[in-house]
DNA sequence: CGTCCAGGTCTAC
DNA sequence: GGTAGACCTGGACGC
């Protein structure tokens, strides 16, 4: 459990940060803890499952796979397939059954490289002395896994440098902001938040997620 | 029933 | 190195 809701993370630095920023002292309470998946693998398949679809989409597929390929669990719930359990079927399974369309290859080129050893995912949470840049080379490398997914699976990391920038942040980010702003004026606006710049980013527009916390013009 | 598009990525200029 | 076009699917729309 302390690794799903990723306890351990030190956010102190980040805490020390906001402080200063009207728009996020709320965060200092405590906020910025990432729900994390119990494999990099898992979270990577969930990543490239929701680019380009709507969630009820990306909710369809992840079922599918669990149910279609997911080990049984003594509880009768089956648990998210491992990486050998999915490069065992072809490509067209992921087609025919999952119905990921062109996500298909992507999957299962990815679950083929892990089990080859090709894709080293798992120690990407562990390296704390690797920089950023290189975690996202890592990611990026990864098919199916763009810029939005590498900054969105870097954010479950704990790394938080990245803006996770795609058709729900940047529509979210207009609204709050009260008018529209490029990808570069936002990078700006959370440039000082240094290596947490993305987690600032992502607090900012998931305030109205915090219960009882008052909303600006809401 | 056709068009559009949703938490993008890849390839080819 | 930046930018169009293609790409599966299914649900939400307009007609």
């Amino acid at each position: 459990m302390r690794l799903i809701l990723n306890l351990d993370e030190d956010l102190s630095e980040f805490y020390a940060l906001v402080a200063n920023d009207p728009e996020l002292s709320w965060a200092a309470a405590g906020s910025g803890r990432m729900l994390r998946t119990p494999t990099v693998f898992e979270a990577a398949v969930k990543t490239i499952c929701t680019t380009n679809v709507a969630w009820s989409a990306t909710v369809r597929m992840v079922n599918a796979l669990v149910d279609n390929l997911g080990e049984r669990a003594a509880s009768g719930a089956h648990a998210f397939p491992t990486a050998e359990a999915m490069a065992s079927v072809p490509e067209s399974f992921y087609r025919e059954t999952v119905r990921a369309g062109y996500r298909s290859a992507y999957l299962h080129a990815l679950a083929s490289g892990v089990v080859a050893g090709e894709f080293e995912i798992e120690e990407l949470g562990l390296q704390a002395d690797v920089p950023d840049d290189e975690i996202a080379s890592r990611l990026l490398a990864l098919p199916g896994i763009g810029p939005y997914g590498a900054a969105h699976l870097m954010m479950l990391l704990g790394r938080h440098s990245r803006l996770i920038l795609d058709s729900w942040t940047r529509p979210k980010y207009a609204k709050i902001n009260g008018r529209k702003a490029g990808d570069a004026a936002v990078q700006r606006r959370f440039r000082r938040y240094g290596r947490y710049t993305g987690l600032a980013f992502w607090l900012y527009l998931t305030r109205d997620w915090v219960p009882d916390e008052p909303v600006p013009g809401s």
